[in-house]
DNA sequence: TATACTAATGACTGTTCGGTCATTTGTCAA
DNA sequence: TTGACAAATGACCGAACAGTCATTAGTATA
């Protein structure tokens, strides 16, 4: 086995135990039988460590249940097959498992949380492509929100057999999810997550946005919508964009006006990260 | 307001930042205004903030939704006033709210753990009181998945207004999983957490267990089950725990017997952590 | 003003952290 | 056996950590 190998082994099980932050290098050195040295000759930094980790994983990860959403030719097994092979593969890699739950929302490290989000829309466009493939256009206004639900559903029972050491009838499991997975998409109306929601959330974040684009997607609004409250509210900002000149309060009034317009949402998110609020 | 009360506002919104762990008591101190002598004097330790911010917040939660479960009259409504009630709470506080979710699973500390399954488990029993009182015998079999579904659908969508800055309907989100858990306590039908197991998971999980208890479960399972091999496979267990004589792997094998009786699960997992495996 | 007492300070301690690098060890071909 | 090179070591660094305590500032009473 390659020295890199058998740090990430060590650190994969010591990471899983305490956490990426509470592990210390000389930890996983020990545990490894290196020095401390040998580690920074594999790795650059700690960071690249954990970074390494959920690469190499979660790229295996997703590539078995897309498998199994390509090959399942029975549209009656293939639910059932999906949670199989998600839970199979948490249940392979326990540890790995253990931290990708856990950093899931802890990560502070800049390049980890956009990777992250990658890998969570290439989940998403698998499990989209499942559900559509299943139930067609029946689910056109819901998709996003089943997206969500199958995403919910693996996370919370995964938590149950990777934190506590119970034997789990996992086929009964996957049963169970495919089932409620099956009622939701038949008898489930109410949209909660609006494909503008969904586009929105999926925006990289905090990715620095220049003053020249957001005053070209405002002025590209003003010309879209006809309501004055709300044409007049977007005039006045893209002037305190270019020129900073109202009060907070007031600020916060004019995205207010935004707020109950329906295709004014992802310009009040946009203009609200813009400006700090 | 006093000096305890200004450290757990400041410690609050830093925690929900950057996490407890990432946290510094003097980042804490300085963002507060005040020295590291003064925090000592309201806290004794840095583990303390934590426990004393989790009592604080979690008393009013929990109050908040039980409120709702035992004053809502009106059956109709009262699913959406509970998703209601909870996500406002978690909007209200929602710096409280992202280091809840945040530090469900990166705990180290003991005493937090215990807190945070006892606190846990209050929540489990209102949304156990409220599902019954909706269905009552027709989720006799589901009603511990369907704690489990309610519980990840929060913990689902919270996720979404509390890590991304955008504006959500709150009152639709609730309509929206009111339909959900309705479709689900109606029409699934597959039970994955059976009493047996649900009974298992809260189990204080490490609580040292003394070898006349073990020995005496194991007994009153003895006489219970009738399988011959589960019966001769409980007697050397029983042999094991009360003088070790044989080697892991045969341990191993013995507890595969039990593992698929229905009624040997509990005990399994017992025995599995007593002697270590 | 003098005294007594509490509240608050921040320099300090002992550790531990991630990361570095001069030195040693191991392994070749010559 | 030698010399050249790579692999590995662990003592060491500055920084940051949780927590302490002698000292000072602030306040109320006499």
């Amino acid at each position: 086995m390659s020295k890199k190998q058998l740090i990430m082994e060590s650190a994969l099980e010591l990471f899983a135990k305490q956490g990426f932050e509470a592990t210390s290098v000389q930890q996983i050195t020990e545990h490894a039988g290196i020095s401390k040295g040998a580690f920074y000759i594999a790795f650059k930094s700690k960071d690249e460590l954990i970074i390494g980790l959920i690469d190499h994983f979660l790229l295996e990860f997703i590539s078995e249940i897309d498998h199994v959403v390509k090959n399942q030719n029975d549209d009656h097994k293939l639910l059932n097959e999906f949670y199989t092979a998600a839970f199979h593969s948490f249940q392979k890699h326990s540890d790995f498992a253990k931290i990708f739950i856990k950093e899931q929302t802890q990560t502070v490290n800049e390049d980890l949380i956009s990777k992250m989000h990658h890998y969570d829309k290439l989940i998403d466009k698998i499990i989209l492509q499942m559900l559509e493939r299943l139930y067609g256009e029946d689910i056109r206004s819901t998709k996003y929100d089943l997206i969500f639900c199958v995403k919910g559903f693996i996370n919370t029972y995964a938590h149950l057999f990777l934190f506590f050491n119970v034997p789990f009838n996992l086929s009964l499991l996957s049963q169970s999810l495919a089932e409620k997975t099956y009622l939701l998409a038949r008898h489930s109306e109410i949209t909660f997550i609006s494909e503008e929601l969904y586009q929105t959330l999926n925006e990289p974040w905090d990715e620095n946005i220049t003053e020249e684009q957001i005053i070209e997607i405002i002025e590209q609004k003003i010309e879209e919508v006809e309501e004055s409250t709300v044409r007049e509210s977007l005039m006045l900002l893209k002037q305190h964009v270019q020129e900073p000149s109202l009060s907070q309060v007031i600020v916060k009034g004019l995205l207010a006006n935004l707020k109950d317009h329906p295709n004014c949402k992802q310009i009040s998110y946009l203009l609200r990260n813009y400006l700090g609020l």
